[in-house]
DNA sequence: AAAATAAGTGTTTACTTTACACTTGTTTTA
DNA sequence: TAAAACAAGTGTAAAGTAAACACTTATTTT
């Protein structure tokens, strides 16, 4: 039976959609481009491309990611597997990771090359096939995953202010969060390091830099204890 | 680009891996199989296919779960595409599925027919390609789901015991759990409806039954309160 | 020098979770 | 037929977590 067991059975182009996420003016923005080929061309579209035979499907992301931003090392996880029929002239089943990128390594020389630009989720047009539903579970995951994982922290750069912080996280659940109860939280957790500098451009006052120190997290989940906002 | 834009991808067979769940003995149990053919024959496996061209993944899961036990109307969940390269002689990107069954409608002779056996989560043996890895990511995203929505009732008859609900979602959590505490929360959310029959099998005294009222659940949803153990 | 602006700071209340031990109903056994 | 065995069933208090809430501070602009 071995030899001849797949004979028969259908084949199908496989491809990894993106859902590349940045942050920027104190909402999380989503890379997306202008279909240049049919079917649906000039449609709105997440960042995709096939799996090739000798790549895992995981390799296959990060290489669209990098192919697409020019960034490297970038925090993926995968959303699931859509498969409906007829999603494409050819059936193609499409499996959607989403990334956590710092938009500031953005090569926007790409942008120009590949017709795509960042959006605010809140301001997403229609997207082509099933990309908007896509998009849809991947906030959906993200938002169970921010609130258990420090993962936030690879959409922001180095430095970050805490006024900045909470507004990612007010971005991710898509409400408002007490600043006095997010400082508390988040500087109880004793996984964040207080800089002497300030940011300066977006208050008068000045908003102190922090930086997220991953040791002090893994000592933190040593102890038993948990990240949580 | 269109017309040939597809014309030198690689194509893949698709399969569906199937993590099919009953509950039994107060234990998770899960349908494996001794595998009939290369490669990999005599490894213990989940519950596999292939997709077909004309049918969506999700009806392919359903398929393959109705091939496997007889059952119809089943509660399933996507866990995630699988897709190192080497996973099979011949790669195959997989997909896989959880269900939840009443083990009860389970019809035991296609476990005579394709050597399959339910087994106890705690009394796995380590399942062929990364069908192990399936089960762990599917056990964890079932304690995520079975924490906020009523999904766990699809494991047990219509009509069943507080303890034995109560020893359901011990199973599922891998932990005990107070009987007071249990108790006071789940029929706080009155979605139960307490029967006048007992269960006078599983002890001396006897424990009521009860029955999950999906209205008073949908009713509960529509007040903006949730389901959560 | 005053006004404007966002950063930064603690306490109280409400709610949720956890810990904990005895009584009840029924069958079995002595 | 009484006592022992067994799991079902029940309530309260303490601890911990989350939510609500308003003023002061540092700096720049006018």
């Amino acid at each position: 039976m071995s030899a001849t067991y797949y004979k028969n059975k259908d084949k199908f182009y496989v491809a990894v959609d993106c859902i590349i996420m940045g942050f920027r003016d104190n909402e999380l923005n989503i890379l997306i481009a202008k279909r240049p080929f049919e079917p649906m061309k000039g449609g709105w579209s997440l960042m995709g491309g096939f799996v090739n035979e000798f790549e895992s499907i995981n390799d296959a992301a990060k290489r669209v990611v990098n192919e697409f931003t020019g960034i490297e090392d970038i925090y993926m996880e995968q959303v699931g597997a859509f498969g409906d029929i007829n999603r494409d002239l050819v059936r193609v089943i499409s499996i959607a990771y989403y990334a956590l990128v710092d938009i500031e390594k953005f090569d926007t020389s790409l942008a120009e090359k590949y017709d795509a630009r960042w959006v605010k989720i809140t301001l997403l047009p229609e997207l082509i096939f099933d990309h908007s539903l896509m998009v849809k579970n991947t906030l959906n995951l993200l938002q169970r995953r921010a609130a258990v994982k420090p993962i936030g922290f690879n959409l922001l750069q180095e430095q970050f202010t805490l006024p900045t912080l909470q507004s990612l996280y007010e971005s991710i659940y898509q409400e408002d969060i007490d600043k006095r109860n997010f400082r508390k939280k988040i500087l109880a957790m004793d996984i964040l390091e207080k800089l002497d500098e300030k940011d300066k451009i977006s208050s008068r006052k000045g908003a102190f830099y922090y930086r997220f120190i991953k040791e002090k997290y893994d000592q933190l989940i040593q102890q038993g204890l948990h990240f949580s906002i």
